[in-house]
RNA sequence: UCCCCGAUAGCUCAAUGGUAGAGCGAGCGGCUGUUAACCGCUAGGUUCUAGGUUCGAGUCCUAGUCGGGGAGCCA
């Protein structure tokens, strides 16, 4: 007897006998002689309804006992259903009860609207649910479809380092890693992972000098650009700030492709192609979940997927967008924060961008350097750097990018600009010695594409089990 | 970190300062090739914690804890 995943179940042609094991969804009893049980093993959106006659032998001691949440294992023949809601279902010939629940009162994904706000909560059991299925199948497509894309148009991928010692990262603020004795540590009252000058003594600490979780593979990866020209890093990334947003995690998946001998054009070119190729691959592979999220989580999802991929994304200078915005309040919009040249776009104005004037997503280019981080290559205004945001309806800011100053005297201005130690980056000035090269890259934040892609609002729903400020549950 | 809101049955929420309620879920029964099933019955509560005001507090006051939304930072 063969044993079948229930989307293998579901597509296989009538008469077939199986067996196929999982959790029951539902139950529904019939006097006609039989029961009902929609039994769901993760493997698609859709449960395989089980028909069990009152003839199976522990019909009545079991089958009519079973509940929400019960694992079994079924084994019958496929069939052509009688019934409407289902093309397949599985006769039974027999059925074994591997786990009861305890006590269907309190098993808390109870046949009922929770809300996501309970379920993260119960983050162990939350993914039996449709919306959490749906999420975790998309994810790992987007994952393979992330792989595919650069293995395709050969990129490396490359093992950038979780651990850091680099004092050089600067994108946030960062956790410490370290084996000192933490009361020692505590004692010695270190306001910050900056040094200070009653701190602990570091050189005594595992990695003999101040360590913490990377905030970005960058740095590391564009070393290796600059010796195999294509590469990206796919890996989880940790900020430290205390950020209590739906769209910020202490813990992320970051993806970050960099490359040789190309300038901030192909970096929109590649972020663009990248976007497209993701969301394609979701309505490709997983047309089931994705209708379930147009039907139940944004109805309009798969239109506004589909249109991104159709439609060229728009792309706008900084100071086309700073015009645009101010045109926008000489007509009478109203933003909370003012808009002038120089300052960073807030999330309103970056809304109104991407929602109101182009209803699609937009990638703004050179910045004012003084928002920026020192690497961005110095714009030849002196002013501005090229640097560029992908900014998607209802996400905001999904990618941010840049080409990378390669001049190493512009580098180094812009290092003491920023009073920034020479000294922690000579390695990354290395690169700008020994046979510079233009190059770019970018970061996406792989949960928020999620959220992108399937119309989820937070991204604590988004990744099996959230860490944020005060919370690591499970 | 700042602003706002909230915490009552397993879940979602009601309840002028005056006996604690409904829907869903659960259990039992009825009905039905069922599928958001439907009908009936039943069980289920330290109203977040600690103080205070009051004849009387789920309700008002103070403090705390936890959670959510928005903002900032960013991906």
């Amino acid at each position: 007897m063969t044993h079948h995943s229930v989307a293998h179940a579901l597509k296989a042609s009538p008469g077939i006998e199986t067996t196929v094991r999982g959790w029951v969804r539902t139950r529904r009893d019939s006097k006609a002689g039989l029961s009902f049980v929609a039994v769901s093993d993760g493997s698609c959106f859709d449960a395989l309804q089980l028909v069990a006659p009152a003839t199976l032998p522990n019909y009545q001691g079991e089958v009519l006992h079973l509940t929400t949440g019960c694992s079994i294992e079924a084994t019958g023949t496929l069939v052509p259903s009688q019934g409407k809601g289902q093309s397949v279902e599985m006769q039974v010939a027999s059925l074994r009860v591997l786990g009861m629940v305890d006590d269907p009162d309190t098993y808390p994904v109870s046949p009922k609207r929770h809300t996501f706000e309970y379920l993260r909560d119960y983050a162990h059991l939350r993914v039996r649910t449709n919306t959490f299925g749906a999420v975790a199948r998309v994810r790992h497509c987007l994952a393979m479809a992330v792989h595919r894309f650069f293995h395709e148009r050969g990129f490396f991928w490359v093992h950038t380092p979780i651990i850091t010692a680099s004092d050089c990262e600067g994108a946030g603020e960062m956790f410490r890693v370290s084996t000192l004795d933490a009361h020692r540590a505590a004692a010695a009252h270190v306001p910050s992972p900056t040094t200070a000058p009653n701190s602990p003594d570091f050189s005594q600490d595992f990695f003999g000098k101040e360590a913490f979780l990377t905030v970005s593979g960058q740095l590391n990866v564009e070393t290796y650009a600059c010796a195999l020209s294509k590469v990206y890093t796919f890996g989880p990334t940790f900020r430290a700030e205390n950020s209590n947003t739906a769209r910020h995690l202490a813990e992320f998946w970051m993806i970050e492709p960099e490359m040789a001998f190309a300038d901030i054009f192909d970096d929109m070119d590649l972020a663009e192609e990248f976007i497209k190729y993701l969301f394609k691959a979701a309505l490709d592979e997983r047309p089931d979940d994705m209708a379930f999220f147009n039907e139940h989580i944004d109805k309009t999802v798969i239109e506004t997927l589909k249109k991104v991929i159709e439609s060229p994304f728009e792309r706008i200078t900084y100071t086309e967008a700073v015009k645009l915005l101010e045109q926008a309040i000489a007509r009478g919009r109203k933003f909370e924060y003012p808009v002038k040249w120089g300052a960073n776009l807030q999330a309103e104005h970056e809304k109104h961008l991407t929602e109101e004037v182009f209803k699609r997503p937009v990638i703004v280019r050179d910045y004012p350097k003084e928002i920026k981080a020192f690497y961005m290559r110095l714009n030849d205004d002196g002013r501005t750097v090229a640097a560029m945001d992908v900014l998607a309806p209802g996400i905001g800011e999904i990618i941010g990018g840049s080409q990378r100053e390669e001049r190493l005297g512009v580098l180094d201005q812009r290092l003491d600009e920023m009073k920034l130690p020479k000294e922690a980056y000579w390695w990354y000035r290395d690169l700008r010695k020994y046979g510079t090269v233009p190059h770019c890259g970018f970061g996406l934040g792989f949960e928020r594409l999620i959220l992108a892609c399937t119309g989820m609002q937070n991204i604590r729903d988004v990744i099996p089990f959230p860490r944020t400020p005060g919370n690591a549950k499970f």
